[in-house]
RNA sequence: GCGAAAGUAGCUCAGCUGGUAGAGCACGACCUUGCCAAGGUCGGGGUCGCGGGUUCGAAUCCCGUCUUUCGCUCCA
């Protein structure tokens, strides 16, 4: 199905709507609607059971969304996604400036290592790097130049100088990659964080940040989990939550949104041993995917080639959207960055002691961080699709069918009574409606005919349709449907719980 | 942020050489209906995204704006 009709199917059905739609909508925000939020808490469900309730050693907490600014002063947030941005007004491009800069000298390092081994060739063996570095002119000189200017920038930025840096862009005539135009607009400081005022902090005006990552809550709370659950390394701290990101650009419906869920986990290990857990989660996480029933062909790891200020290694999990393979989750190696940087500028310990080698460390840490909406959007991507069935006389139909794993189905089972003016078949029904709905997320239905009540729990993607007839009267059995094979079973009321949860039950997943 | 396309009933859309809105599905009532999108009768629902302009008259032409999708750009 395509995103287009993917998009109209999450608002016609109770997924997805935009939000305050009456307003004309507020862009890229969405909200979840009945059968979306009963969907996106089983996902959540599904991921907190594997992650905490399967592991002996993960615990999980629910940190507050407001942190200390000086949070994100150590995490990098404040200094590392200030960026920078400037636009060509011919070529219409945005560039980092910043990034522009560091271009041109890089192209002077370039021109450098060309006489660097221009002059290798010459002297053979006894050529001397450091030396001819150091002593040649033209090298000196264009060194000395590589550096004015990057010190010019880092003081422009330090000082959140946005002319200066506009200015030496000028100065140094770099044309737009593009287009080759010289034509800018001016720098604008673009902070993906959002932020709020919040009178005074510890005597300092207190500007408060939406954080942009829940992974914080987490490693400022390392210490208090650690000590209240006497837990030993290696062990994992888990969370879902909220987290705020000022995307330049926000789109494609629900995958990048301003305001979205996380699911994270941070995972803290023996110095060293980093690499082994890193692959460890690489592959445990695919697997979670794949007990979904996502097709592997449809899921790919994707190395990062730029790694982030925190991380020494990290790969994306990546699924193939209506819009091509895009990341749905990220398996970092955030080394002791994080713990390292909190405990420096806190000036606490956020050390732990390893009674196997008698001593104290900084944890290093490897985070598997899944963005809830994406997950979300992946399900009803895989899932949503149309297919042709046979309609009553046999010809051929097309139907709209939801094929989430039952697991997480918003609705478990429709509860139908054949038909709507038969008394003794509705109350029938409503009877084992209301046996039903203390274990399930149940739903009756008794209006239009019965097989157009089947499509419509297809569209929603309830696995099972129970159905009441005349014969239930008699022998107090069901029909039971099955969403994905259209076949029906005879089933005894008393049977219904346990063959409803057999077929739902999420620990089979696990 | 730039470029392109779109916005009319709950949904999908038609109407758009200007003359104050239609269809199918959905919704409500009644009849009919015995397992995979049934039929009939009646009914409710839209100031055509919003604002302005041209005109005797605008869903239709023009300008602006908001929202969405696509392509650039960005993406810890």
């Amino acid at each position: 199905m395509d995103f287009k009709n993917l998009i109209s199917h999450c608002k016609e059905y109770g997924f997805i709507f935009q939000s305050s739609e009456i307003y004309d909508g507020l862009s890229a925000a969405y909200d979840y609607g009945p059968n979306g939020v009963e969907l996106k808490n089983n996902i959540k469900q599904y991921w907190w059971k594997s992650m905490v309730q399967m592991h002996d050693n993960i615990t999980g907490i629910d940190a507050s969304i407001f942190m200390h600014p000086k949070t994100w002063k150590a995490s990098g947030h404040v200094d590392a996604f200030n960026d920078p941005l400037i636009d060509n007004k011919d070529s219409k491009k945005r560039y980092r400036a910043d990034q522009l800069i560091e271009g041109y000298t890089e192209k002077i390092e370039a021109k450098i290592k060309k006489d660097v081994e221009k002059a290798r060739k010459r002297f053979g063996d006894a050529f001397d790097e450091k030396q001819f570095r150091e002593t040649n002119g033209r090298i000196l000189d264009r060194q000395k130049k590589i550096d004015d200017v990057l010190g010019a920038m880092n003081e422009a930025l330090r000082e959140g100088n946005m002319d200066a840096l506009r200015n030496l862009i000028i100065a140094l005539e770099i044309p737009c990659p593009e287009s080759g135009s010289r034509n800018w607009t001016d720098v604008r400081q673009f902070n993906l964080m959002f932020s709020t005022q919040l009178g005074n902090i510890a005597g300092e005006e207190g500007k408060l940040y939406l954080r942009p990552e829940t992974a914080q809550g987490i490693f400022v709370n390392f210490l208090n989990v650690q000590k209240s659950t006497r837990q030993k390394i290696p062990f994992g701290i888990a969370q879902i939550g909220k987290a705020f990101r000022n995307e330049i650009v926000a789109r494609q419906f629900i995958f990048r949104m301003r305001e979205f869920e996380q699911m994270e986990m941070q995972f803290f290990v023996k110095p060293g041993t980093q690499k082994e857990w890193y692959d460890y989660w690489k592959e445990t996480r695919l697997k979670w995917h794949l007990a979904l029933g996502t097709p592997a062909e449809k899921l790919r790891y994707h190395d990062h080639d730029n790694l982030a200020h925190y991380a020494d290694a990290a790969v994306d999990i990546e699924f193939e959207f209506p819009f091509g393979f895009r990341e749905l989750e990220g398996i970092h190696s955030r080394t002791d960055f994080d713990l390292g940087a909190h405990q420096e500028l806190s000036g606490k310990k956020l050390q732990y002691f390893d009674p196997a080698d008698n001593e104290s460390y900084v944890p290093y840490v490897v985070e598997t961080s899944i963005g809830c909406d994406r997950m979300f959007l992946a399900q009803l991507g895989n899932n949503l699709m149309t297919e042709t069935v046979p309609d009553a006389d046999g010809k051929d139909s097309e139907r709209t069918v939801l094929k989430l794993h039952p697991a997480i189905a918003p609705v478990k089972v429709a509860v139908l009574p054949l038909l709507k003016n038969k008394e003794e078949l509705t109350t029938a029904a409503k009877d084992v409606f209301n046996k039903l709905k203390s274990s399930f997320n149940c739903q009756y239905d008794e209006k239009d005919a019965i097989g157009r009540r089947y499509r419509r729990q297809d569209a929603i993607g309830t696995p099972y349709c129970v159905t009441i007839d005349f014969d239930t009267l008699e022998d107090g059995t069901v029909t039971l449907r099955d969403r994905d094979s259209l076949e029906q079973v005879r089933v005894n009321i008393d049977d219904l719980k346990a063959k409803v949860f057999a077929g739902t039950d999420m620990g089979a997943l696990m």
